[in-house]
DNA sequence: CTATTTCATATTGGATCCAATTTACAATAT
DNA sequence: ATATTGTAAATTGGATCCAATATGAAATAG
């Protein structure tokens, strides 16, 4: 038999909703570190049950974004300085050794989304997007390693100082200067250099670490 | 005032105990991969409503150790030898950095603590208890970087393969070999001797995965 | 007899209800 | 006025119920 299939998507499940729009808010900071997540509330602007909200919420807090404490419910999970400092350490471990492995993968397809994204980035002229930017350009090079549990990690990892690092982008001139790191970057996959490609990630980290620390107390 | 205060230890909630018998019945193997979790039936064994087995099982996908199916539930998950072995890669890329940078952090207690956890290990006629025995010595020593999200995701990579390892220990002389690179790595922590700990658990890591790669095969 | 369809059963997803606990606030005593 | 106590409201944890979907077996068509 031949047919036009349609992919009826089956439509994602409430909890599953409630989840990506709350882990979305939360690292993007629109619910601040410390504010409380009522399970009422969100349910009403979902128009569900308290049910979906508490699985989502479950979730959240094996990411690591709230905390729950017994009948006094979840807050967003904020870091300190020293608990930052060390996500970015284990990020300026990781990602060049992803980025390493990924260069001889890299086919010309990613290449040129990868080129797609830090234009977007570098063109964008709305300081909300850049933070979204900015993973999209990383992710799409690393992703090329098929290294699948690698990228879930350093998703979680992003996810966790992703606030901080969107703060640190529109202040001085952090924007300017991650937009030549990742031109530098880019090329080096270009030209297959893995070894460069990793040396330059590491530093691209590093030194976004150093000017979080640098301002992080203006920042809370 | 002054009054013998009893900790009045909350009972811990009906789902995060549902959850800490589910996550350590997978790790040890107790409930095959492939196998459902039927919300029922846990329910029941557990003497509470289905909702707190839900809320488990959310997070025991978040944490990659089940997959669920809309309308078909949760199933334990397993892994595919490329999986296992990038699990692997993982480890050994991350553990060495911890123990580096713990050696110079070990109190004499630590160190004592590991002796008595490699001393239990080399001396256990329980099977059973070999990876729990194995876990504890590495995370002895990990615990004093004090590099909480190091150690957080440490303890996920670990529970993701603790199955395959723990198969690994009683075949061959996968024991006798553990316990001798255990002594080794000991020893250079007591020397102060970061560098060569760092090197010693990579290989340590490295090696369990080349020899569980020879016999992957016949694990499953 | 085999393949397809129908339909009852099992299972999960979600809503509603009740219990346990915390929180906010008024009432009271010092 | 301040601190303490008592109480009602708010909030979370959990149980029960209903809806949506999947599964498997019986019925039926070829």
């Amino acid at each position: 038999m031949k047919l036009n299939s349609v992919d009826i998507s089956k439509t994602a499940s409430a909890s599953s909703i409630v989840f990506d729009a709350l882990r979305k808010a939360i690292i993007e900071g629109d619910v601040k570190e410390g504010e409380p997540l009522r399970q009422d509330e969100i349910a009403r602007l979902f128009n569900t049950s308290r049910i979906p909200v508490r699985e989502a919420i479950s979730r959240l807090e094996e990411q690591g974004l709230v905390k729950t404490q017994r009948y006094k419910g979840a807050v967003v999970s904020g870091l300190s300085q020293t608990e930052a400092e060390e996500i970015f350490d284990f990020r300026a471990l990781i990602e060049p050794e992803v980025i390493r492995r990924a260069v001889p993968l890299m086919s010309q397809e990613t290449l040129e989304r990868a080129r797609e994204s830090w234009t977007a980035f570098s063109t964008s002229s709305e300081p909300m997007r850049w933070g979204e930017l900015n993973r999209d350009f990383h992710a799409t090079l690393y992703r090329a390693s098929g290294l699948q549990y690698h990228l879930d990690i350093i998703d979680n990892a992003m996810d966790r100082v992703d606030r901080y690092l969107r703060a640190q982008l529109v202040m001085s001139n952090g924007m300017q200067r991650a937009n030549e790191e990742h031109i530098a970057i880019w090329e080096a996959c270009v030209n297959g250099n893995a070894a460069q490609a990793a040396d330059l990630t590491r530093q691209h980290i590093t030194g976004a670490r150093e000017s979080l620390m640098q301002n992080i107390n203006g920042l809370r």
